[in-house]
DNA sequence: CTCTTAAAAGGACAAATGTCCTCAAATGAT
DNA sequence: ATCATTTGAGGACATTTGTCCTTTTAAGAG
């Protein structure tokens, strides 16, 4: 609670009292391992802030494949944003990879918040920023990166995803076959 | 001018009389081909409605080759997102490939909108969620698809831009060097 | 601890892509 | 129109990655 409390300061001033007003709009949810909080095809109505905890996001490809796009780990925001922003069925599922503390907020409740309070108005446009920004940086580095490269970026960025996930979503992640990961391994421990 | 009309209602709702509030804070921009709209490493002090033309995004990767990351045509907005949002230096050049004419506000000014008009709050915030949305779409088209059904979208979304742009352009634009972007066209025609 | 099952590593060959070229077609200037 | 220069197509070979396996290591159940 205290987390998100820091976070939502880093973003935009908000006095205690504003807080608290906000917090009433969020239920606290935890997730097992191998639990979904959003799944493919339903409309996702929540969007959480991560308290502790990593999960995977993924979809099945043309090819029948479930290819990672995303490991969200505390600290962030995490929801199947074009399902939750349009309304529409989500191309994505979000799984916990271990156990997990969320905050969540559901869409009219987010609504709510847009248009009870000023400072909302400003916040949620500048999660939505920062989120863009995010993505930027994502389809900038699947643009420029080859496979070695993203997988040392990963180890540096977020080192814990290395222990927690499988080879085959790590790979899926990078965008080659498992075999290829196991050729980036060797080289990378020399 | 009736373009960019047309578009902000397909938004929100805006009645004529706040278009003409709006529009006095647009100003005209014409561009020959060849000319920046935005330079990289220079902050990005503009955001653009592309009334007519094609321009192209593009940076320097990490083997100092031009990467083409999206070519924009009309009725959507060009900027680079990043560098405006966080006024902070680009990373991306904005190139027309074409005589191209665009509607153009700054920084400052579309501050004030955000601040003078309650409409533009919402407009502004919808805009980023769309341009997120996108962002994400082309995420996706990154990971999923290989150079041909890249080739193949883009000729079916943009089939003006294989006529206008350059093969190396293109070629940068699908990930791929000119030989395999010869190899995809040759296949393509059967 | 041992057996069973699942997950990761890695060998051998095939397919795809890149590198380095040459040649043909298109474009611009005189 | 002619020549020079730019741009696109494609050949030959090297490198990278994928596919299909087998081997090795790790994890769970009894």
């Amino acid at each position: 609670m205290d987390k998100f409390k820091q976070f939502l300061k880093s973003i935009a001033p908000i006095t205690d009292d504003e807080f608290e007003d906000t917090i009433t709009f969020f239920t606290e949810q935890n997730l097992q391992k191998g639990e979904f909080f959003v799944k493919q095809d339903k409309v996702c109505r929540h969007i959480a802030f991560i308290v502790k905890g990593t999960l995977r996001t993924f979809y099945i490809n043309n090819k029948s494949e479930e290819t990672t796009s995303c490991f969200c780990t505390e600290n962030s925001f995490t929801t199947s944003y074009k399902s939750f922003i349009l309304q529409e069925p989500s191309n994505l599922s979000i799984q916990a990879i271990e156990e997990t503390e969320l905050l969540v907020i559901d869409y009219d409740n987010l609504q709510k918040l847009y248009h009870s309070s000023a400072i909302w108005q400003n916040i949620g446009r500048i999660i939505v920023e920062q989120e863009y920004i995010e993505m930027e940086k994502y389809a900038s580095v699947l643009n420029n990166e080859n496979a070695k490269e993203k997988y040392l970026r990963l180890l540096k960025e977020q080192p814990t995803v290395i222990q927690k996930a499988k080879v085959e979503d790590i790979a899926s992640y990078l965008g080659v076959t498992r075999r290829t990961l196991s050729r980036i391994r060797q080289e990378v421990s020399k």
